[in-house]
DNA sequence: AATGAATGAGCATTCATTCAT
DNA sequence: AATGAATGAATGCTCATTCAT
């Protein structure tokens, strides 16, 4: 008598195709009749399953941020050590190869941007990156305990951190190929490292 | 009696317009009449000195470019040591407070994203980037042969103090606040005290 | 086990939210999503009752004019003398408190605008004000009867009334409150008695 | 070297193709498009010179009402008596034939309308009808007291002589030829003459 | 009878760019 | 050099209507 909802999948396939979209062209370049023709639906019913195009962009980045919680779930079952699970997160977030995802990436940074200056967008980015953030000192502390140094500059040794990560994906993306491969996840453990050493 | 030409007067002044416009709005959001209006000149005057509104965005990314270079040839001429060459560096741009220019790092943060798309601006970014990277690059090579460490790693190395500053610049536009004061520069000259440590 | 059609009841219900949808957003604004929402039914049944939208307001039309008539035959049948009825019939429509219905007299409003440039709707529109005309006339004609009074003016005098009503009915609507409370009831009344004494 | 602004006329322009429009159509079916025709102008154009489509009607409801004042200070110049004032405001007002102007009153009666939703229109409506309405109060204060009788049902005599007018508006619009002509200005008239003979 | 997804034409609005002055 | 009106294509969004289920 009644159709049955396939309002989930729909939505999934335009967070989707806005992904796809907004890597190659951003946000603003990221229309709804491409994002439409992306995702193969016509442009009405994109209006149809979200109310306006930004609520698409704040389904992408909460998609984007679930992402990285479940791949920490991953990292976490099968690290045995404190070391080993946060060199497993940076390889994680930082690795080139396999596990890659350069279109995931390309949006983020494109995010970053659209964090700037819109509001809504912004309070999301920043919620993501406030529970990396905990994350980070979350590692660092166990870390650190473990090798038995004091934990007291941890909160800026996650912030170093996760600014070089942010900004490893920012260069990956606007100048991909200018610097050397595989710097990023092997200054990222160097930056832990030597801080190991230096510090009394 | 002659009309001195106002050109370059004119361009500087709708340039810094659009640098102010991009820090608060974005590229895609700062519309000429905007721009023009923050000028104080009129939309058409915009299009008079510039063909289109992509030059203007080109020429700021040449004048923020050469704004670092401008601080480089101030603290070089400043700085006696190698170390305090590369610390004074690093200060030159991370250190918050006075010389801090929040302004100019919005409208970076924009133009990076900007760089992943549009390919002529990306051609100037990756020019300011590469720019860069080398005088990272020259000032860590000095740096390392003045403690007597070898020089092996030094690309990789520019390379993540290079990320840490962009990841930065971006965290300290889309998070404000959110990080630990101070962080970015402390941890950078941290990073590489530490490299020196850990290498043998 | 015989499916009884509920048509008639559906498409009452509907009706009566386009009236209230109306009287709240007007009806270029009563969209089909809205008028389904209010009453409790999905969009697509709309339109297995209704072929189209003009047709749901073309049946309110005929409904809000046979309250009208409704109100009347009740009023006729409880005034003794034509002095009674007619001041009953001018309560009836313009009395605020009780009997008031300020949903339908929002709807007649919009329905009257409607009316100037729907063909259709105004057609239905002049069947009820041309009813109501026609019954005013009677009214009126009655009444001047049994005081002695001759006939004459009768279509003035009626025609009057009605612009009296639906002039009130606009103003009630678009400047609430800012006329004397029940002055609409009270004046017309007086205009009536008013032409009595004017006549030789 | 500067243009000359024709800001104002271009407005000016714009606002009477509205008024056309609005009162062949109803101001949700007067387009940007269509007024932009009517007016033989681009449709970017009236948004150059108003920021929204709303805007336009706000400023057609000011130029409507600032034509019934200038009709008020026209005839308040020719009339002698207080009761001739009054009656050439109503005739101003009603009466049909030389200086009617049919567009401006299905232009007024859609305005009406818009007004029980728009509360920006409503404002100005109503504003438009205060002012009406004390013109009429003074109008019919000095005319009570030139025939010796107590002002007390000035308030609701004007309030009823409004409604009146606007319904004739609305039933000229909505239902034209309908009604014995001339009736409106009569009947208005006979209304206050009619409250003489009936006060004590 | 009923559902709700889907369509596509139409809307107000924005904006880089042009051009007459 | 400078102005500001003018253009028109493009965009996000709305909505009556259709249709498979």
């Amino acid at each position: 008598m009644s159709k049955r909802p396939n309002t989930e999948q729909r939505r999934a396939e335009i967070v989707s195709a806005l992904q796809a979209t907004i890597a190659e062209c951003g946000y603003a370049k990221a229309t709804i009749q491409l994002i439409a023709q992306k995702a193969g639906l016509s442009p009405g019913l994109l209006h149809y399953h979200f109310k306006t195009k930004g609520e698409i962009l704040l389904e992408l980045v909460k998609t984007l941020a679930g992402l990285s919680q479940q791949r920490y779930a991953v990292l976490a079952a099968t690290a045995q050590t404190p070391e080993e699970r946060l060199i497993a997160y940076i390889n994680a977030r930082l690795a080139t190869g396999e596990g890659a995802n350069p279109t995931a990436v390309a949006a983020w940074v494109m995010i970053g941007a659209e964090a700037v200056r819109q509001p809504e967008v912004r309070a999301i980015y920043q919620q993501a990156i406030g529970a990396e953030f905990a994350l980070l000192q979350a590692l660092l502390t166990d870390y650190l305990q473990t090798v038995g140094k004091p934990a007291g500059a941890v909160d800026r040794l996650a912030a170093g951190l996760l600014a070089l990560m942010e900004g490893a994906f920012q260069l990956a993306s606007a100048a991909p190929g200018m610097l050397p491969n595989g710097y990023a996840a092997a200054m990222a453990i160097a930056f832990v490292s030597g801080q190991l050493a230096a510090e009394p």
